[in-house]
DNA sequence: ACTACAAATGCAACTGAATTGCAATAAGGG
DNA sequence: CCCTTATTGCAATTCAGTTGCATTTGTAGT
């Protein structure tokens, strides 16, 4: 009994990801595929791509919903980069290390990081 | 030209953060005072508060936006921490080192602590 | 205390991301 | 090829937040 069925969407959705590592936003999504399937359909396999462990997500600076393929060197929590001038988001591949607060039993943690990417330096 | 006037809804806001350093949506507040004025002047009392750097905010997990109080001893860039179990928020006053990333040039960041608070540990 | 004027507010309409219910479609196991 | 049911489309809805504009109100200056 599948669970995921390889419909269209899901894979012209699927390849968006494996082409690129970065941390997309759903609405991007919805708008780039208007025409190929309905908005709904990209949020809810979104949804089950993250239940199913293939992408990881985040709300970003401006409350947007992020996605972004797990793979083996993203550790199970890292920090988002957001370039302000470009709005390319990336996983970041480090560990940060959470101070350790006494007053708080800290289960997971969200780290968004704001600046400029290489390619926006030199340009 | 005074720029901040003294208005009964401004006061009404202010005090809830002076009585209580917790990072508090703007929601809740929006809701608490339904009664007393209209949420168009709460959300644009809370702009003119984080403009004045009286207040700084945040969005949280949920793409809620929160604010909290300035104070002496939140270093300039600080974590957030959520309590899971009974959804208060507070800012950390702890330094965080942020990894240095030769890809970026880092200008800020966010970041959110998710666990359980003392209050929630102990009941 | 009065006045004038800008700042602040209320209201209603609007935006934009995300969700829901339900009927129609299509993937893929047998 | 059939059948089951996962998936999709569509339209309506939710919910936080914003905007335009007319009205009210704080307060500086007289
Ligand atoms: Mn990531
Ligand atoms: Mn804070
Ligand atoms: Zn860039
Ligand atoms: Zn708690």
């Amino acid at each position: 009994m599948s669970v995921n069925r390889k419909t269209k969407s899901f894979k012209l959705i699927m390849d968006v990801f494996n082409e690129n590592k970065n941390a997309i936003s759903a609405i991007y999504l919805v708008d780039q595929f208007s025409n190929k399937m309905n908005k709904t359909t990209v949020y809810r396999i979104l949804d089950r791509l993250e239940n199913d462990g293939i992408l990881h997500s985040f709300i970003d600076k401006q409350g947007l919903k992020r996605y972004a393929k797990d793979s083996d060197d993203n550790s199970i929590t890292h920090p988002h980069f957001l370039c302000q001038d470009c709005g390319i988001s990336t996983c970041v591949k480090v560990n940060i290390t959470l101070p350790d607060i006494s007053e708080y039993n800290i289960k997971s943690s969200e780290h968004l990081l704001i600046g400029t990417c290489k390619d926006c330096l030199s340009n």
